[in-house]
DNA sequence: CTAAATCTCTTAGTGGCTAAGATATATATC
DNA sequence: GATATATATCTTAGCCACTAAGAGATTTAG
């Protein structure tokens, strides 16, 4: 493989124009948040749902990386704003399944409309080959970061003495 | 233009799968300000100082959606970690530059490392010109997504018995 | 049948955030 | 050149989402 200057280049700018429009994209985010009134955890927690379906409250921590006490805090929240509802699990009654509560939460999917739209110009200018190479990109890119956080986390699992010098914080589990 | 089955199962599986890595992005971001023992919204300013280098205090707020006296503890409390300084502007004295300190920063830049491993191995799976055409995408979809969020605010201006029946906060600015 | 594990919820305390206004400096108007 | 308005940052009070620790309820293992 030839690593010229150009390639060099090219994986740069590619960097930080990703870097710059997954920023963007939080900001985006941010904002979906602000105008419905909810706070931003509590928006996560329901892109997981609509990504996810139903799913448990605890899984709903592990993927936010909230403590279960803080999601108590948003399923109370959420559920008050009756976007989703509580539903223990009848097979094991320790578990509650969240799900959403499609009528309420389709005006929080509005305020996606503008995203969507964007997103529908930008496509529209490629074919389905080229976004059949973005769609393998963005799996692959989810599985590369989905790694680059485990390596991460276990940076915190290594010797402390083998570790960069820095202010260590437990990591919440 | 011919809008195929294929092509919209395709735009939906593209969407999702977008959202999906976006998000793991977010978390992966999450954990590095975790192991650094900062807050979110420190390593995020730390982010536009990397992208954008030497810039003011309102500058700040401005990309992150932040009050400005947010925006001051966040700059306390990065200097206080030695990781930024305050610059007053010599022409506008009002103004206050904020600017990285490399040799402290770099421990957090060491912590993309993971990130960066992670990308360049899919990236190696790549042609330069398929790279060229995921950098045209990532600027395209930068703008997209900024669009959107110029008219996701505006909406917030438009009449309120014209918007989808939302509990509604102001926007902060 | 008891002990340990698992899952969610509760409580107390902490810290970053907003809103409002104070302070300092710059620009515009007369 | 003096006064008024605008701009940029900081300060303060109060709020609310978060963590840490542990309680309560249920399931699984020995």
């Amino acid at each position: 493989m030839s690593r010229t200057k150009a390639r060099v280049a090219l994986l740069q700018e590619l960097e930080a124009a990703m870097r710059r429009s997954s920023a963007q994209g939080v900001l985006y985010g941010q904002t979906v948040a602000n105008v419905a009134g909810i706070a931003n955890s509590d928006l996560e927690c329901m892109d997981i749902l609509y990504l996810e379906g139903r799913v448990t409250a605890g899984r709903l921590a592990e993927v936010t990386g909230l403590t279960t006490g803080a999601i108590t805090g948003v399923i109370d929240r959420l559920e008050k704003a009756g976007l989703v509802r509580r539903e223990r699990d009848e097979k094991d009654r320790r578990k509650v399944f969240i799900s959403v509560v499609p009528e309420t939460a389709m005006k929080i999917g509005q305020l996606y409309v503008p995203m969507q739209q964007a997103m529908e110009k930008v496509f529209g200018a490629y074919s389905d080959e080229e976004l059949r190479l973005l769609l393998r990109f963005a799996n692959e890119g989810y599985k590369g970061v989905l790694a680059a956080t485990e390596a991460l986390k276990s940076l915190l699992d290594t010797p402390p003495e083998k570790r960069p010098d820095l202010k260590l914080k437990k990591l919440r589990r």
